[in-house]
DNA sequence: CCCCGTTATATCGCGTGAGGATATAGTTCG
DNA sequence: CGAACTATATCCTCACGCGATATAACGGGG
Protein backbone atom coordinates (compact mmCIF):
# COMPACT_ATOMS: atom_id res chain seq x y z
CA UNK A 1 0.00 0.00 0.00
CA UNK A 2 0.94 3.59 -0.33
CA UNK A 3 3.33 4.31 2.35
CA UNK A 4 1.13 8.01 3.01
CA UNK A 5 2.63 8.91 6.38
CA UNK A 6 2.48 12.22 5.41
CA UNK A 7 -1.07 13.18 5.07
CA UNK A 8 -1.93 11.56 7.75
CA UNK A 9 -2.41 14.81 9.53
CA UNK A 10 -5.01 15.86 11.62
CA UNK A 11 -7.65 17.94 10.22
CA UNK A 12 -7.20 21.51 10.26
CA UNK A 13 -9.29 24.28 12.11
CA UNK A 14 -11.28 26.39 9.90
CA UNK A 15 -9.21 29.57 10.49
CA UNK A 16 -5.72 27.62 9.77
CA UNK A 17 -7.71 26.15 6.60
CA UNK A 18 -9.21 30.01 5.70
CA UNK A 19 -5.60 31.34 5.91
CA UNK A 20 -3.86 28.66 4.17
CA UNK A 21 -6.17 29.24 1.19
CA UNK A 22 -5.73 33.13 1.52
CA UNK A 23 -1.91 32.72 0.68
CA UNK A 24 -2.86 30.17 -2.08
CA UNK A 25 -1.74 32.57 -4.75
CA UNK A 26 0.19 35.80 -3.13
CA UNK A 27 1.74 36.22 -0.09
CA UNK A 28 0.27 38.21 2.42
CA UNK A 29 0.94 40.06 5.76
CA UNK A 30 -1.21 39.24 8.60
CA UNK A 31 -3.88 42.58 8.80
CA UNK A 32 -4.29 41.59 5.25
CA UNK A 33 -5.20 37.88 5.74
CA UNK A 34 -8.01 38.69 8.43
CA UNK A 35 -9.33 40.96 5.75
CA UNK A 36 -9.46 38.73 2.89
CA UNK A 37 -10.70 36.03 4.99
CA UNK A 38 -13.79 37.88 6.30
CA UNK A 39 -14.02 39.05 2.48
CA UNK A 40 -13.74 36.07 1.15
CA UNK A 41 -15.98 34.31 3.19
CA UNK A 42 -18.64 37.29 3.66
CA UNK A 43 -18.20 37.89 7.36
CA UNK A 44 -18.66 34.35 8.19
CA UNK A 45 -15.20 33.89 9.85
CA UNK A 46 -13.78 37.44 10.87
CA UNK A 47 -10.22 36.54 12.79
CA UNK A 48 -9.29 38.10 15.62
CA UNK A 49 -5.65 39.53 16.00
CA UNK A 50 -5.32 37.22 18.60
CA UNK A 51 -6.55 34.42 17.03
CA UNK A 52 -4.12 35.17 13.51
CA UNK A 53 -1.37 35.79 15.49
CA UNK A 54 -1.53 33.05 17.45
CA UNK A 55 -2.17 30.65 14.63
CA UNK A 56 0.74 32.25 12.86
CA UNK A 57 2.87 30.92 15.23
CA UNK A 58 1.92 27.39 15.02
CA UNK A 59 1.64 27.31 11.28
CA UNK A 60 5.26 28.74 11.39
CA UNK A 61 6.45 25.90 14.01
CA UNK A 62 4.79 23.28 12.20
CA UNK A 63 6.07 24.45 8.67
CA UNK A 64 2.83 25.35 6.86
CA UNK A 65 4.55 28.94 5.90
CA UNK A 66 7.31 30.79 6.42
CA UNK A 67 7.67 34.11 6.69
CA UNK A 68 8.86 35.89 3.39
CA UNK A 69 11.94 38.21 2.54
CA UNK A 70 10.66 39.56 -0.29
CA UNK A 71 9.05 43.18 -0.04
CA UNK A 72 6.69 45.10 -2.30
CA UNK A 73 8.06 48.18 -3.84
CA UNK A 74 9.51 50.69 -1.69
CA UNK A 75 6.69 53.51 -2.34
CA UNK A 76 4.04 51.19 -1.31
CA UNK A 77 5.83 48.87 1.50
CA UNK A 78 4.73 49.33 5.27
CA UNK A 79 8.00 48.80 7.24
CA UNK A 80 5.56 46.96 9.37
CA UNK A 81 4.37 44.47 7.46
CA UNK A 82 5.75 40.43 7.95
CA UNK A 83 4.92 38.65 4.99
CA UNK A 84 3.78 35.08 4.90
CA UNK A 85 4.34 32.23 2.51
CA UNK A 86 2.74 29.02 1.79
CA UNK A 87 4.98 26.17 1.93
CA UNK A 88 4.67 22.56 0.03
CA UNK A 89 3.69 20.86 3.41
CA UNK A 90 1.32 24.01 3.60
CA UNK A 91 0.02 23.32 0.50
CA UNK A 92 -0.49 19.39 1.20
CA UNK A 93 -2.38 20.53 4.10
CA UNK A 94 -5.05 22.40 2.25
CA UNK A 95 -5.36 19.50 -0.49
CA UNK A 96 -5.92 17.00 2.40
CA UNK A 97 -8.38 19.05 4.30
CA UNK A 98 -9.80 19.81 0.65
CA UNK A 99 -10.58 15.86 0.22
CA UNK A 100 -11.85 15.69 4.29
CA UNK A 101 -14.58 18.08 3.44
CA UNK A 102 -15.34 16.40 -0.38
CA UNK A 103 -15.97 13.35 2.06
CA UNK A 104 -17.88 14.96 4.30
CA UNK A 105 -20.30 16.53 1.86
CA UNK A 106 -20.57 13.13 -0.26
CA UNK A 107 -21.60 11.43 3.05
CA UNK A 108 -23.91 14.77 3.95
CA UNK A 109 -25.38 13.85 0.35
CA UNK A 110 -25.75 10.34 0.78
CA UNK A 111 -27.60 10.31 4.18
CA UNK A 112 -30.20 13.50 2.93
CA UNK A 113 -29.03 15.94 5.72
CA UNK A 114 -29.51 18.96 3.30
CA UNK A 115 -32.89 20.35 3.73
CA UNK A 116 -34.54 20.01 -0.37
CA UNK A 117 -37.63 21.88 0.82
CA UNK A 118 -36.18 25.41 0.99
CA UNK A 119 -38.74 28.01 2.76
CA UNK B 1 -33.62 42.90 19.06
CA UNK B 2 -33.12 40.08 17.24
CA UNK B 3 -36.29 37.99 17.67
CA UNK B 4 -33.65 34.85 17.81
CA UNK B 5 -30.50 33.69 16.90
CA UNK B 6 -31.86 30.89 14.72
CA UNK B 7 -29.20 28.67 13.35
CA UNK B 8 -26.25 31.22 14.13
CA UNK B 9 -24.66 29.12 16.62
CA UNK B 10 -21.04 28.10 15.60
CA UNK B 11 -19.71 25.24 13.91
CA UNK B 12 -20.29 22.08 15.29
CA UNK B 13 -16.83 19.65 16.29
CA UNK B 14 -16.54 16.63 14.00
CA UNK B 15 -16.95 14.70 17.27
CA UNK B 16 -20.57 16.11 17.83
CA UNK B 17 -21.04 16.66 14.25
CA UNK B 18 -21.42 12.32 13.88
CA UNK B 19 -22.63 12.25 17.53
CA UNK B 20 -25.38 13.79 15.90
CA UNK B 21 -25.81 11.86 12.68
CA UNK B 22 -25.83 8.76 14.45
CA UNK B 23 -28.76 9.59 16.27
CA UNK B 24 -30.46 10.46 13.27
CA UNK B 25 -32.44 7.33 12.21
CA UNK B 26 -31.93 5.44 16.01
CA UNK B 27 -31.64 6.20 20.01
CA UNK B 28 -28.91 5.13 20.29
CA UNK B 29 -26.53 3.96 24.25
CA UNK B 30 -22.67 5.40 24.11
CA UNK B 31 -20.75 2.42 23.12
CA UNK B 32 -23.02 1.84 20.87
CA UNK B 33 -22.44 5.51 19.16
CA UNK B 34 -18.64 4.77 19.58
CA UNK B 35 -18.90 1.68 17.43
CA UNK B 36 -21.32 3.19 14.63
CA UNK B 37 -19.36 6.40 14.22
CA UNK B 38 -16.54 4.34 13.79
CA UNK B 39 -18.06 1.96 11.52
CA UNK B 40 -19.53 4.57 9.23
CA UNK B 41 -16.33 6.70 9.34
CA UNK B 42 -14.62 3.64 8.25
CA UNK B 43 -12.10 4.13 11.22
CA UNK B 44 -11.17 7.61 10.84
CA UNK B 45 -13.40 8.76 13.76
CA UNK B 46 -12.95 6.42 16.42
CA UNK B 47 -14.19 8.68 19.47
CA UNK B 48 -12.87 7.69 23.12
CA UNK B 49 -14.97 7.27 26.31
CA UNK B 50 -13.92 9.76 27.59
CA UNK B 51 -14.65 12.17 24.81
CA UNK B 52 -17.81 10.48 24.16
CA UNK B 53 -19.53 11.13 27.47
CA UNK B 54 -18.21 14.40 27.59
CA UNK B 55 -19.33 15.47 24.32
CA UNK B 56 -22.67 13.82 26.00
CA UNK B 57 -23.20 15.62 28.91
CA UNK B 58 -22.48 19.31 26.77
CA UNK B 59 -25.16 18.16 24.16
CA UNK B 60 -27.77 17.61 26.87
CA UNK B 61 -26.39 20.44 28.19
CA UNK B 62 -27.31 22.42 25.35
CA UNK B 63 -30.24 20.44 24.59
CA UNK B 64 -29.10 18.41 20.83
CA UNK B 65 -30.26 15.65 22.86
CA UNK B 66 -32.38 14.07 25.22
CA UNK B 67 -31.82 10.64 27.30
CA UNK B 68 -34.75 8.73 26.39
CA UNK B 69 -36.89 6.28 28.64
CA UNK B 70 -37.86 3.89 25.45
CA UNK B 71 -36.01 0.40 26.73
CA UNK B 72 -35.84 -2.39 23.84
CA UNK B 73 -37.33 -5.63 24.50
CA UNK B 74 -36.62 -6.84 27.72
CA UNK B 75 -34.99 -10.02 26.18
CA UNK B 76 -32.32 -8.10 24.55
CA UNK B 77 -31.78 -5.01 27.20
CA UNK B 78 -28.94 -4.41 29.11
CA UNK B 79 -29.51 -2.05 32.54
CA UNK B 80 -26.14 -0.71 32.20
CA UNK B 81 -27.25 1.12 28.92
CA UNK B 82 -28.32 5.00 29.23
CA UNK B 83 -30.18 5.70 25.38
CA UNK B 84 -30.43 8.99 24.08
CA UNK B 85 -32.73 10.74 21.49
CA UNK B 86 -31.79 13.56 18.81
CA UNK B 87 -34.04 16.86 19.22
CA UNK B 88 -35.14 19.31 16.55
CA UNK B 89 -32.51 21.74 18.24
CA UNK B 90 -29.97 18.82 17.04
CA UNK B 91 -31.84 18.60 13.77
CA UNK B 92 -31.58 21.80 13.26
CA UNK B 93 -27.48 21.88 14.40
CA UNK B 94 -27.16 19.05 11.60
CA UNK B 95 -28.38 20.78 9.29
CA UNK B 96 -26.44 24.21 9.97
CA UNK B 97 -23.43 22.34 9.94
CA UNK B 98 -24.08 20.35 6.71
CA UNK B 99 -25.02 23.65 4.84
CA UNK B 100 -21.45 25.04 6.18
CA UNK B 101 -19.93 22.25 4.95
CA UNK B 102 -21.75 22.26 1.47
CA UNK B 103 -20.52 25.57 1.18
CA UNK B 104 -17.37 24.98 2.10
CA UNK B 105 -16.91 21.75 -0.47
CA UNK B 106 -18.42 24.76 -3.18
CA UNK B 107 -15.54 26.91 -2.52
CA UNK B 108 -12.93 23.96 -2.69
CA UNK B 109 -14.09 23.31 -6.03
CA UNK B 110 -14.34 27.05 -6.80
CA UNK B 111 -10.76 27.33 -6.20
CA UNK B 112 -9.84 24.31 -7.72
CA UNK B 113 -7.74 23.32 -4.52
CA UNK B 114 -8.42 19.17 -5.16
CA UNK B 115 -5.53 17.75 -6.69
CA UNK B 116 -6.86 16.91 -10.51
CA UNK B 117 -3.52 15.52 -11.08
CA UNK B 118 -3.32 12.39 -8.89
CA UNK B 119 -0.18 10.95 -7.87
C1' DC C 1 -18.41 -21.99 39.14
C1' DC C 2 -14.94 -18.90 38.37
C1' DC C 3 -12.05 -16.30 35.37
C1' DC C 4 -11.47 -13.16 31.86
C1' DG C 5 -12.27 -10.40 27.97
C1' DT C 6 -15.89 -7.50 26.38
C1' DT C 7 -19.51 -4.21 27.13
C1' DA C 8 -20.79 0.02 29.37
C1' DT C 9 -20.56 4.32 31.85
C1' DA C 10 -18.03 7.91 34.31
C1' DT C 11 -14.41 11.17 36.01
C1' DC C 12 -9.69 13.47 36.33
C1' DG C 13 -6.10 15.96 34.54
C1' DC C 14 -3.19 17.55 30.83
C1' DG C 15 -2.24 19.96 26.58
C1' DT C 16 -3.86 22.61 22.79
C1' DG C 17 -6.17 26.22 20.73
C1' DA C 18 -9.73 30.14 19.95
C1' DG C 19 -10.66 34.59 21.15
C1' DG C 20 -11.57 38.94 24.24
C1' DA C 21 -8.83 42.42 26.29
C1' DT C 22 -5.02 45.01 26.16
C1' DA C 23 -0.48 47.19 24.77
C1' DT C 24 2.35 49.54 21.49
C1' DA C 25 3.45 52.10 17.65
C1' DG C 26 3.43 53.77 12.88
C1' DT C 27 0.20 55.95 9.11
C1' DT C 28 -3.20 58.97 7.15
C1' DC C 29 -6.10 62.65 6.93
C1' DG C 30 -8.91 66.46 8.41
C1' DC D 1 -2.38 67.98 16.54
C1' DG D 2 -5.28 64.37 17.24
C1' DA D 3 -8.47 60.79 16.03
C1' DA D 4 -9.19 56.77 13.40
C1' DC D 5 -7.05 53.21 11.09
C1' DT D 6 -3.26 49.93 10.21
C1' DA D 7 -0.30 46.45 12.13
C1' DT D 8 1.76 43.26 15.27
C1' DA D 9 2.10 41.01 19.76
C1' DT D 10 1.08 39.01 24.35
C1' DC D 11 -1.89 37.69 28.46
C1' DC D 12 -5.60 35.20 30.28
C1' DT D 13 -9.49 32.46 30.32
C1' DC D 14 -12.50 29.03 28.75
C1' DA D 15 -13.75 24.95 25.99
C1' DC D 16 -12.69 20.69 24.41
C1' DG D 17 -10.37 16.27 22.91
C1' DC D 18 -8.30 12.47 24.80
C1' DG D 19 -5.19 9.28 27.61
C1' DA D 20 -5.49 7.20 31.93
C1' DT D 21 -8.07 5.28 35.26
C1' DA D 22 -12.08 3.37 38.02
C1' DT D 23 -16.11 0.62 38.46
C1' DA D 24 -19.17 -2.85 37.36
C1' DA D 25 -22.28 -5.89 34.84
C1' DC D 26 -22.31 -9.30 31.12
C1' DG D 27 -21.17 -13.83 28.81
C1' DG D 28 -18.61 -17.74 27.40
C1' DG D 29 -14.73 -21.28 28.10
C1' DG D 30 -12.21 -24.18 31.05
Amino acid sequence: MSPKALSSDGPLSPQVFHILISLCNNDLHGYAIIREVADRTAGSLTLSASTLYGAIKRMLRDGLITESTERPAPDQDDERRRYYRITPAGRDAVKGESRRIADLARMVADHGLLAEHES
